[in-house]
DNA sequence: TGTACATCAGTGAACGCGCGTTCACTGATGTAC
DNA sequence: TGTACATCAGTGAACGCGCGTTCACTGATGTAC
C-alpha cells in the first residue's frame, strides 16, 4: 500500500527483511547473517528490524518458518494420493531440489536446534511431514510405519545434507536421478521385509 | 616429555588446543568456538596458537580431521568382513551412536563446507567410507555399487543429523536401535531390488 | 665440559572491526470527536 | 471538515563486547664446535 511511496515509513519492514534474509543465506550462509547488515540492504536505520523482531533469533526462526512452508508447498505440488509409493519418492526428489536450489535456507532449517527453540517451529516440520506420515500409512502396516517414516525421511535428508556440505560431489550424477533412484531402493526394502 | 614441567614453554599446545577444541564443541557448539577462548583455556596467550595453527580455520580443520579418523576408528572397530550385511549394519549403529556422543564435533564434521576446503580434509571422509565401500562391493553387483553405497550412507547419515539436530525426538526410541531397525529395512531394499 | 648462537615457542599490548543491543528521540499516520 | 492526540515506525548516536590478527619482543632450548 505504502510500498510505492519511499519515505519515512518503510511499509513492508518486516516481509523485506524476511527477503533479505532469505537472499543473504544463500550468499553469505547462515554464520554469515547479521542484522545490521540487513537493516542496511533494506535502507533503514541498524535499529529498525526492532520494530518487528524481537532480535536476531526471532529473524532467524521467521527465515526458517517460510522455508518450512515453502518446503511443504513444494512437497505438496508434487504428491499424488492415488499412488503413494510414486508420492514418495517425488517428495524425495523435491526434497533433494529444495536443498540443492536453496542450501543456505536448508542449513538454517536443519543445520542446528532452532534458533529459539520456540515450540511452533519444532512442529511445523511435523507439518510438512504429515504429507509424508499420509503417504506411508497407505503403503505400511501401522506396526511398520514409524521405521518407513525414519526411513524415507532419513534417506532422502542424508542425501540432500552430503549434497549440501559438500561432502558427495554432485557430479557423480543429477542429484533428483539419483534421489530417485534411492527412492526405488528403500521402498522395493519397505515393502520385501515389511518394515516390521 | 615436558608436560611434567610448567613454564614458558607449554610443551604439547598444538594437542592440547585440539583436545580443547572438541571440548568447546560439545559446550558451546561450532559456532560458539573462539581461538582466544582456547588459548585462554589453555594457559597461554591470545597469540600462542598462531605458533601452531596459520589460523582459526586451521585449527577447525584439524579437529575435523580428528573425528574423521575417530569416526573411522569406531566403524573398523565393529567391522566384520564374514558378514558385510551385518557390518553395515554395525557401521550405522556405530555411526549414529558416534554422532549423538558428540554432536558438537559432528556438526563441525558435516555441517558446512570443509573449514578451509583443503583437499586432504575432504579426502577423509573417503577413506572412512572405503569401509563401506569395501562391504558394499561385497553384496551387490559393480552396477548397483553406487547407488547403494550412497543409500547406506544417506540413511544413516540423515538419521543422524536429524537426531543431532533436534528435528527428531530421541524419545521414540533408542536411536542405536532404530539405526539397526532402519539399516535392516534398507539391506532388504538392496537386495530385493538388485540396487540396479 | 663450556661457550656461542640459531631457532623455537611463547608474551603482551594494541589494531580495527562488526556485532547485538540500549537509549532518548522524532516524524508520520490514523482515529475520535 | 478540522483539530487534538495516541500510537506506530522509524532515526542516529553510542555502549560494550569479543573477535581474529598484527607487531615487536623475549625467554627457553638445542646444537655445533
Amino acid at each position: 500500500m505504502s510500498t510505492s511511496r519511499r519515505g519515512y515509513h518503510h511499509g513492508g519492514l518486516r516481509e523485506a527483511l524476511v527477503a533479505l534474509a532469505l537472499d543473504a543465506l544463500e550468499k553469505e550462509g547462515p554464520e554469515g547473517l547479521s542484522l545490521r547488515g540487513l537493516a542496511e540492504r533494506a535502507g533503514v536505520s541498524g535499529m529498525a528490524p526492532y520494530r518487528h523482531f524481537a532480535g536476531k533469533p526471532a529473524l532467524l526462526e521467521a527465515a526458517a518458518r517460510h522455508g518450512f512452508l515453502q518446503l511443504g508447498e513444494e512437497l505438496r505440488a508434487v504428491d499424488d494420493a492415488g499412488d503413494p509409493r510414486n508420492a514418495l519418492i517425488a517428495f524425495g526428489v523435491a526434497y533433494v531440489r529444495f536443498a540443492v536450489a536453496r542450501p543456505g535456507l536448508f542449513r538454517l532449517m536443519f543445520g542446528g536446534p532452532p534458533p529459539t527453540g520456540a515450540e511452533a517451529l519444532r512442529a511445523d516440520p511435523e507439518t510438512v511431514f504429515g504429507l509424508f506420515s499420509a503417504r506411508i500409512a497407505q503403503i505400511a502396516p501401522p506396526a511398520g510405519r514409524q521405521v518407513a517414516f525414519l526411513a524415507c525421511w532419513s534417506i532422502v535428508h542424508g542425501y540432500a545434507s552430503l549434497l549440501v556440505s559438500g561432502r558427495i560431489r554432485q557430479q557423480i550424477g543429477a542429484p533428483t536421478e539419483l534421489a530417485e533412484r534411492l527412492g526405488e531402493a528403500l521402498m522395493n526394502g519397505l515393502s520385501a521385509g515389511g518394515a516390521g
